[in-house]
DNA sequence: AGCACGCCGACT
DNA sequence: GTCGGCGTGCTC
């Protein structure tokens, strides 16, 4: 039996099944997606099985067997292998880097090299054992085997008789494949076996080993077994103590498998199903009966902010497990609070597994394994979520479906959207896309005319819960501010509003639509900028080291005090922008608590959740912050939401500028009174007429995706057409320069072989248009240069295989001086 | 990615 | 004359 393996190489050479033949004693326990370790060009590495095969496709001779197993049971199904195949096919990505994303990052197995006495040598009684060290050969004849990094550290003197040893053979060396991080064991001491005996030494101990007596008694009273340093803790007394009761087998102490669960020992209120609303209960029926026939479908929830689509999708997974099938939930990262996996921890309780980026890798393994085993079936999640092992999957829901953050921006560079629908329609499961403001794609994609006999994939839920309003919204002009002499960056309705809500002992939360987070260096008397001298981007400031970093390539150097350029001492820090609305709310209000959100104090673990139950808790009047404040918070006391510069975000010069505005001030608004005090949202801006201003102002998505489907046609952007990023990089801006117009040409002579290069602009069905190459927003990165191409298109067309025929030629011959290709498939910014 | 095989400079 | 530089190419 031959297996096919993809190794672990990240390598466009060995990005191809190789075979292996798959010994007898493994037949059995060996599946597709299992996990092995194979030699590979004289050394071991990690492995996925994706198939097998009667016969190898190369001579006989070439086979080498699989060395190892590495787990009982296979960390992939034949589904996701197949997933996996489909991603690197569509995402233009490495097989390897695909199977990879699906594992939790424990399972990224290292090589651990073994050394062992070699029983068979000195049989010829030539003496070569004796030109080993006694002290080494006594002490590996102990251990058995031992690790060669322990090795070198032991014996650090016979490096060379170590290195003769092997060559002749007196030693033995096997490569292993160990886990990053196996399950943690924990040190645990067990109480005495038999118990009679161990009273009557108790008994009989002498006065002087007072300690031990105690601990003993302690393990007698309790009888259940108890973590080592827990029992240190409870009952005091040293591991010293504890060692000396179990050598005299009083005491028994193990290591004992430990299950990390970071929602350990949390209560979870649980939660009934509320009664849905008339809107909710008609999507509710629509999600249950799709879910019952076991079809793909993808649904499009539209439901307002505060319309109560949470408890649709409470049910909805809640009918899904009634019928024996489980669920995926997928969230933006930022918003999956304590809040969000109460929620679900409170409904289904120990049947969820919570899979988010501030897990450890042994806590997110642990989650992993919990879906694996069947022991949950509900998995919560952000992106990678989407993988969660599950071999019946009824449901899958993606909550805020319009968030950037489901795309994936280094490779694999997948939308968790679309692996989403392709992983529905493997397992006949619905998906269902949730969101106040959808995406265009997927709006346009629910739009469309159903097949014949099928109901709409559009859900909408147009009213919030208690039939509450959608708060107003008041549109600023801040250049009327200006001109009747308001310089300050609170208007005076904004003002007024901050006012009135401190004197009531409400909340606000205010809004810095600020591009990017960073805080940058600028002279202020000759203009000069820190920059990086590997990219072309700004120097960020860290204000704890007081140093000046490159957020792309990791450079760092210290803050000057004297501008480099000129000498003078006019060189300023300008921060995200918060620190200075904070000061200036300080001095308009004094007194005023405030609770401050963006990268300077969010940095350090849980502090997001930990600000957030601070203005929960009423312990600040304001929340100021960046977009984090924007997303799916719900305080029963918020009554106003300000924004304090609206165009920022509209200004970016990216086709999706007005989309990501028109999201952002809606979700914003949104958490203005969603409870029973009414809520009202002022919005500052230097362009109030911009369509995405005015739709937002009165709430209307359909007017806003109206007009900005229009200006999507006019320029030939999605959801009109697709688009694939490819950026090429080089050391050298002549040779980038020369290969990017060949590779362009290259890319329009194979499109109109197809018979696709055609503009966009004209009628035909299936058109490719080729753009640039023109240098990236980036121009410069880690001393690499930067051009790129997009590519526009629409209709069936196989792009990833056109990409593959056009940077053929350009892949071959010495590596190093090669153009690299970076290829971004339904990019998010493309600038 | 590594590791081995293969052609040209500074050493015993 | 050899040791070794890392360019090039392969890994079932």
């Amino acid at each position: 039996m031959i297996a096919k393996v993809i190794v672990d190489v990240p390598s466009r050479q060995t990005d191809r099944p190789f075979d292996y033949e798959v010994p007898p004693a493994m037949q059995d326990w060996i599946e597709v997606g299992s996990r092995v370790g194979v030699p590979f060009g004289g050394r071991v590495l990690q492995g996925f099985v994706i198939g097998f095969a009667e016969t190898a496709g190369i001579d006989a001779a070439r086979i080498k067997p699989l060395s190892e197993l590495l787990d009982p049971v296979p960390p992939l199904l034949p589904d996701l292998i197949e997933l996996a195949e489909w991603i690197s096919d569509k995402y233009c990505c490495s097989w390897i880097a695909a199977l990879q994303a699906m594992v939790p990052a424990a399972l990224k197995g290292k090589v651990q090299r073994l050394i062992s006495l070699n029983p068979e040598a000195d049989e010829e009684g030539d003496g070569l054992t004796s030109l080993l060290p006694d002290e080494l050969a006594d002490w590996l004849a102990k251990q058995g085997q031992a690790k060669l990094e322990t090795l070198q550290e032991r014996f650090p003197q016979h490096a060379a008789a170590v290195k003769m040893a092997l060559r002749e053979g007196l030693l033995l060396e096997q490569a292993s494949i160990r886990d990053r991080l196996a399950v943690r064991k924990v040190l645990t001491v067990f109480p005495p076996d038999d118990r009679a005996a161990a009273e009557q030494a108790l008994a009989a101990f002498p006065a002087r080993a007072a300690k031990q007596r105690e601990l003993l008694a302690f393990m007698l009273e309790r009888g259940e077994p108890m973590q080592l340093a827990a029992m240190l803790a409870e009952a005091g007394g040293s591991p010293a103590s504890v060692r000396s009761l179990v050598d005299k087998g009083l005491l028994g102490l193990r290591e004992v498998e430990h299950q990390r669960d970071p929602y350990a020992g949390r209560e979870f209120q649980h939660t009934e199903p509320l009664p849905l609303m008339e809107g909710q209960q008609a999507v509710y029926e629509r999600i249950a009966a799709s879910v019952s026939r076991g079809e793909p479908q993808a649904m499009l929830l539209h439901g307002v902010t505060g319309s109560g689509k949470t408890e649709v999708y409470l049910q909805s997974i809640q009918h899904c497990l009634e019928l024996g099938k489980q669920a995926i939930v997928l969230v933006p990262e930022i918003s999956l609070t304590p809040q969000m996996v109460e929620r679900f921890k409170g409904r289904f309780g120990d049947a969820v597994a919570v899979l988010h980026s501030r897990l450890s890798n042994g806590e997110r393994y642990d989650e992993w394994r919990k879906i694996r085993s069947r022991r949950v079936q509900v998995a919560i999640g952000a992106r990678s979520a989407i993988f969660a092992p599950f071999e019946r999957i009824g449901l899958i829901i993606i909550d805020e479906e319009h968030e950037s953050s489901y795309k994936q921006e280094e490779s694999p560079k997948y939308h968790a959207r679309d692996v989403a629908v392709k992983r529905a329609r493997q397992h006949g499961a619905a998906v269902v896309l949730g969101s106040a403001t959808p995406s265009l794609e997927s709006f346009a994609a629910a739009s469309r005319p159903p097949a014949p006999g099928r109901e709409s994939g559009l859900l909408p839920m147009p009213n919030r819960v208690g039939g509450r309003p959608m708060p107003p919204v008041d549109v600023i002009d801040m250049r009327a501010e200006l001109l009747e002499g308001n310089r300050s960056m609170f208007s005076r309705r904004l003002h007024a509003a901050l006012a009135d809500r401190l004197e009531r002992g409400e909340q606000s939360v205010l809004l810095l639509n600020r591009r990017g987070y960073s805080t940058f260096v600028m002279c202020r008397s000759c203009g000069y900028t820190a920059a990086c001298p590997h990219c072309d981007i700004s120097l960020t400031y860290h204000q704890k080291t007081r140093a000046l970093r490159c957020h792309y390539c990791g450079h760092a150097e210290l803050a000057p005090k004297n501008c480099p350029s000129c000498e003078s001492e006019h060189i300023r820090y300008f921060g995200t922008g918060t620190q200075k609305v904070e000061e200036e709310l300080a001095k308009l209000f004094p007194g005023i608590r405030v609770i401050r959100m963006d990268v300077d104090t969010t940095t350090e673990k849980n502090a997001h959740e930990k600000l957030l139950k601070q203005f929960g808790d009423r312990e600040a009047d304001v929340l100021l912050g960046t977009q984090m404040v924007a997303k799916g918070l719900d305080f029963p006391f918020v009554t106003l939401v300000g924004v304090i510069a609206a165009d920022t975000s509209l200004n970016l010069p990216d086709f999706r500028a007005a989309e990501r505005t028109f999201q952002l001030l809606t979700q914003v608004a949104g958490r203005a009174g969603r409870h029973h005090l009414p809520g009202e949202v002022v919005v500052q801006t230097y362009t109030p007429e911009h369509y995405a201003i005015q739709t937002a102002q009165h709430h209307d998505y359909a007017a806003f995706i109206r007009e900005e489907l229009k200006h999507r046609g006019v320029m030939g952007y999605p959801p009109f057409c697709r688009l694939v990023l490819v950026t090429m990089s080089h050391e050298q801006l002549a040779q980038l320069s020369s290969v990017s117009e060949q590779f362009a040409s290259r890319l329009r002579e194979l499109a109109a072989a197809e018979g696709v290069l055609d503009s966009l602009e004209g009628g035909s069905k299936r058109a490719l248009e080729v753009l640039g190459p023109v240098s990236s927003p980036i121009s410069r990165m880690k001393d690499r240069y930067r051009f790129q191409v997009v590519i526009k298109y629409r209709g069936n067309i196989d792009v990833p295989e056109l990409l593959r025929k056009a940077t053929a030629p350009f892949l071959e011959g010495p590596q190093q001086k090669q153009v690299l290709f970076s290829i971004d498939v339904d990019p998010q910014v493309i600038l």
